[in-house]
DNA sequence: CTGCGCTATTCCCTAGCGGGAATAACGGAC
DNA sequence: GTCCGTTATTCCCGCTAGGGAATAGCGCAG
């Protein structure tokens, strides 16, 4: 299996938390602007391969995702987006390259900011259901 | 288009809510027990359907999913859950029919909890990205 | 001018999800 | 007994997301 980048979230692009007994609260998040899918968690770790690689090519290797399916994802995000997120480069030094504008980097610090928040939300109901799904079933 | 159940549910099995500018945090939850997907949206809305119908077959048919569909979403459930959600009768009075244990009828109810929460959430996470993707951009 | 590594673009192919149809088994109503 | 509508189960099929490979174009380094 190829090489996927070390992170915290679960299987897919959801992330998940509960306390105990097997049972677990997990949820998804994303951003549209104008029924479109602006941002997503998938979307936030492309922004971040891209930013640690300088490239697309080598964001979606180290992502475990085809070059043209990153490549769609990024079109995709500048295309909705009010103001484009990654800026690129055809040719030149090193062939060229793709970085993230200002806004790029705003962006992931925004949704970072708010997952966090998210787990802390997620985390706190999933105490709703243990005594329904939990070791001791009640009802 | 066959006939779907009015929900205020939006596309796909997620809900959103955001307040303007066309932008919008959109989420989605669901429900883990040992790895295995317990409840979701979808599941929920099923588990409504075959208590206002009586029926599997009703009940796919008012979703607009396929009986077998279904089918394998409830055994999936009862299967994972620690106590089944619902009762099967096979023949019978009117051919047999499926209804909800209390355990199933509880699931709904905490889940809907669970759920309008999380709209009170994404309501107001929402703005932390209006000044980025919304009217004025800023950044 | 040549080479290189990247962006950009196309085509094919696969796996999985889920619809649709067909069938069997069941058991009360009649 | 027959009839009926349900649960249960199987097989086939179409759609879509996304991987993989191939190719062209670009522009600086050398």
């Amino acid at each position: 299996m190829a090489y996927h980048r070390n992170r915290k979230h679960v299987d897919g692009d959801g992330w998940a938390s509960c306390a105990a007994s097997g049972l677990r609260l997990a949820g998804r998040l994303w951003i549209e602007c104008d029924g479109q899918t602006l941002l997503s968690w998938k979307r936030i770790d492309l922004l971040e391969c891209v930013r640690d690689s300088g490239s697309i090519s080598l964001a979606a290797r180290s992502m475990g995702i085809a070059y043209r399916h990153a490549w769609e994802l990024l079109e995709d995000m500048n295309q909705h987006s009010r103001q484009p997120l990654v800026e690129r480069v055809v040719g030149g030094k090193g062939g060229g390259g793709t970085r993230l504008t200002a806004a790029g980097h705003e962006a992931i610090r925004r949704f970072h900011a708010v997952v966090q928040q998210f787990n802390v939300f997620l985390e706190a109901e999933c105490s709703e259901f243990l005594d329904l799904f939990g070791k001791r079933p009640e009802v």
